[in-house]
DNA sequence: CTGTTAGCGCTTTCAG
DNA sequence: CTGAAAGCGCTAACAG
């Protein structure tokens, strides 16, 4: 049974006003009552409630996460971040999985208003205006991350998609290539999905490279749908000399496919990844990609939060992270 | 300003206790007043307080997760299995990441008493008595896993290391190695560290192998730390047929620092790993390893703790999880 | 079935 | 500098 600040107050023989300004270090306290209510303290290994200071001060010093997936290493590499940045301000931290659910994200969002949290940092790949209309209506501070803010009063934190799989392609073309094949994600998915393939297709068209439909697949984010892409495209009857996937675990299930069918990479296809997770650096050949720290996306969100919070400053509405073209063993020139 | 019990009750025109009544399903409610209130919450959005709800139930439907880090994907999964049965029951998670360190560990244990999570699932490396104290003051439910308990009100989850590693350092035996190298993890760590080791040495001596102190190093539980420990064996003169590591992720950095070294693997030295994480099998050569489920480990975990804040029934101090070899590519008859 | 009342553990005026 | 008192939003007896 935990002792309350009454049984302080008894023990220490004071009132619980008193002991309530020695634990919230207020200075107009008696040095000598300060010391006995501390000495009560020490002694019975008191420890506030957070929840019923929660209740009178309107603030639980939590943030609340919702992300889609925490296995896979992009997102575990960004709550990290997360995780580091709110410590650091004296926040801890709610998590949420929805496995891409959009209920589910409405429900946790709803969740987040009961538990009263200070702040929510959402990464949702398919982003509603059901969303934002409920963040706002709650008007709890919320960054969204990963895709980018129509709202002025939601800032989000990112990175230029669109110019990252351009380079990446560009660097592809650079290596002699033409026939690049794409393995993109879902469509509904602004960023990850559309805006990396827009970079991709701009990039083909910039070099004149006349791009047909039966060059790109659409694909999940697990190897295992990169595998199937991979078969879908080579069933399609096009062999590309090169491939560039929306996303590393993608660009490796489909490299699994080729070398099961028997290429060699990147000797008959180069591949290029996206998002540079732990492992695109543990297989052989190592996989080129486009790096971006997760930490850091996951950091500056929790920076922007805390100034939402804060209300100090407002966020910037777009904040890009920046991104680079890592080559790795998997790409080599066209051979054909 | 978000609208409180007091409102709706006020808006409906009944008592404060009706409107709570409604809001927590009791069936002794005018039904015509039940549809009042409920058109009322509807209409403002009224979401009841959890803060408050907490402070007068004693309840926060928390459960408090301490884990070392998220961006390994051990932890990954198990957190999503965490998650999911957490979420079947009504419960929401918090999250805490230690990086091992016992300090941090011993903090957020104390925030979790602070913040009256229900229960709490620690995943700790180096267990020490400070951490049962702790949890035993505050007669806070809770888990360990990974870890053995030592102490029958703490129950635990893991799997049996020692018999694990045991039937992979035969599986190797049977392969006809002799000269098996172990990379093991950190001596304080009692199951990743210890027990792994000592499967290993008693499959070696049950067979009669005279295991040399320069078989086996102590590395960290990343890549790069298997990379080094692998060159550590090496420069100490010798050259193993088989390599048995306490985790994939060693393993994988091994295997990069011996193809790095111009060794073929498996034909040259076949590898063992430990985990079956998500990339074992996205690696070339595929890695044999001991696979147990993760998602379970968590799923277990968060039954036990259900049964402990229900109080129906005491959980087992110990529950075993399955564990299977997986033999893969890394793994070939010896040569030599 | 419904309203009144008394807290849950804390912070915060407001007097003294 | 300190204590008394009110109140955060809700639940839980207890009468009626």
């Amino acid at each position: 049974v935990p002792y309350t600040i009454n049984d302080i107050a008894k023990l220490a023989g004071v009132s619980k006003a008193t002991v309530s300004r020695v634990i919230n270090n207020i200075k107009t306290v008696d040095p000598n009552l300060r010391d006995k209510v501390l000495k009560v303290i020490e002694q019975v290994d008191y420890r506030p409630s957070a929840i019923a200071r929660g209740l009178v001060k309107n603030e639980t010093s939590l943030i609340g996460i919702i992300v889609p997936e925490v296995a896979n290493n992009v997102f575990g590499v960004m709550i990290e971040g997360i995780s580091k940045v709110a410590e650091l301000h004296g926040y801890d931290i709610m998590l949420s999985l929805t496995e891409e659910n959009t209920q589910k994200e409405i429900n946790y969002l709803n969740l987040y208003r009961d538990k009263q949290v200070d702040g929510i940092i959402l990464s949702s790949r398919l982003l509603k205006q059901e969303h934002i209309d409920l963040i706002q209506r709650f008007e709890i501070p919320c960054v969204l991350v990963g895709q980018k803010s129509t709202t002025p009063s939601i800032p989000s934190v990112h990175l230029d998609n669109f110019s990252a799989s351009y380079e990446a392609v560009k660097t592809l073309i650079r290596f002699g290539h033409h026939k690049i094949a794409m393995i993109r994600a879902p469509l509904g998915d602004e960023q990850s999905g559309e805006e990396r393939f827009r970079g991709y297709a701009a990039a083909l068209a910039d070099e004149g490279i006349q791009m047909e439909e039966n060059w790109v697949a659409v694909s999940g984010f697990s190897a295992a749908d990169g595998y199937m892409a991979m078969n879908k495209i080579l069933q399609s009857g096009f062999t590309p000399t090169a491939l560039f996937a929306a996303a590393d675990r993608i660009a490796l299930g489909a490299m699994h496919y080729l070398l099961d069918q028997g290429f060699s990479i990147p000797r008959d296809i180069s591949i290029f990844g996206f998002d540079n997770i732990d492992v695109a650096e543990l297989v052989r050949p190592k996989l080129s990609t486009v790096h971006y720290s997760s930490v850091e996306l996951g950091m500056t969100a929790v920076r922007n939060l805390m100034k939402l919070i804060k209300k100090e400053e407002m966020p910037l509405q777009h904040t890009n992270i920046p991104h680079q073209i890592i080559l790795r063993d998997s790409v080599a020139p066209c051979g054909r």
